[in-house]
DNA sequence: TCCGATTGAGTACTTGCCGTATCTTAACGG
DNA sequence: CCGTTAAGATACGGCAAGTACTCAATCGGA
């Protein structure tokens, strides 16, 4: 109407997602609709609709389209401030969503879908298991046997059910995290053989 | 209509969470809607909304209806078998709600209700840290130092994480949750102290 | 046994969003 | 410069949410 240019291709769907994201801060998961992001951007419905099919993969496209997804790895000097800072680094990527749209996310998305959220962090997930157990094997903190996938996964895995389903971890429940479970843990698997 | 009685209290409801629970099963979570529940159950969505302030505490509600309270232990000669019964004891008590639902429940209720939920499972992590437990010290198959709640409650965590974001783990995926992840870590803990 | 309070049942209405169809026209590509 | 693509605008049918209003059946107490 007012704008005589008619936006187009990556410009266009760059401003549309900009308008999910400020739909998503001013009304919530449950409030972001198809008329309210098209009267955002000031574009109509069609558009969306031919370019996303549900409101769960706009609002993950949403998302990702800001991450960085380039992970600074924490080295700290030690397994246990790497591991935290691990959980410190998840936290800042995910108070952006908000727990809330996380969980909407979730309900709504199909299996595929939901991999595609998952995938945002298991990045964090390979980085634990590559160069931070890594480390601490060369310090002699962690004993020769290789740790399997899933214990590499657990602190991400203890964060996401906190996150999901109580509350967003703080700093005392991070530490926690790590303190009573996760070394634990993985100073016993990497020491001994599995039963 | 048809029958001269007009149902109240206690009979109404029990009626109209049946209601609920076939409408679940016919439609799934997201088809559950106020307008059907009314139909099926013969009465009227003021009925509803008077006992029942959303879908989720109304689904909530009819699936807690039906669910057996009484956990009897599983009590198999040692601590892997326990662990690996109360796991599958776990999925018997879900496979009824389904994951979908579950997801459904999570995203939709507030925090309150998101406790009430948990509270459904919880009555198994008792039964873990107090039963299993409190027998696999006496057996001697673990050490005599006491294991933190947090740690208690892995195998229902990472049961639960499966259930919600991946899919609902098979035997297979209970044995590997419980070997690789809460032996190691249960052993380690009761035999060291915290650092 | 009757009366008043409660509560279930029936209906109707507004509102909001979904998902799609249709049409026009601007932008782009050769 | 023309043909193709895709954005913009509008409108529609449908469904479910949530509420308001009415009426009648049941229950409890006096």
């Amino acid at each position: 109407m007012d704008p005589v240019t008619r936006r187009r291709g990556d410009a266009l769907r760059s401003e549309i997602l900009g308008a999910v994201r400020d739909e998503l801060r001013d009304h919530g998961y449950a409030g972001v609709t198809y008329d309210g992001v098209a009267r955002r951007a000031q574009t109509s419905k069609p558009v969306l609709y031919r370019r996303w099919r549900s409101r769960a993969h706009l609002v993950l496209d949403a998302l990702s389209d800001q991450l960085d997804l380039v992970i600074p790895p924490p080295d700290t000097g030690g397994l246990r401030g790497d591991l935290i800072g691990l959980l410190h680094l998840m936290r800042s990527r995910f108070e952006v969503a908000g727990a809330q749209t996380l969980r909407g996310i979730v309900a709504d998305a199909d299996s595929d879908l939901r991999s595609a959220l998952l995938e945002l962090t298991d990045a964090l997930v390979d980085e634990i298991s590559r160069s931070v157990l890594q480390r601490a094997r060369e310090r002699g903190e962690l004993g020769p046997v290789p740790i399997p996938p899933l214990v590499s996964s657990v602190p991400v895995i203890l964060f996401r059910h906190d996150l999901l389903l109580t509350e967003e971890p703080n700093d005392e429940r991070i530490e926690e995290i790590v303190d009573s479970v996760c070394l634990p843990l993985m100073h016993a698997v990497s020491r001994r053989p599995l039963a």
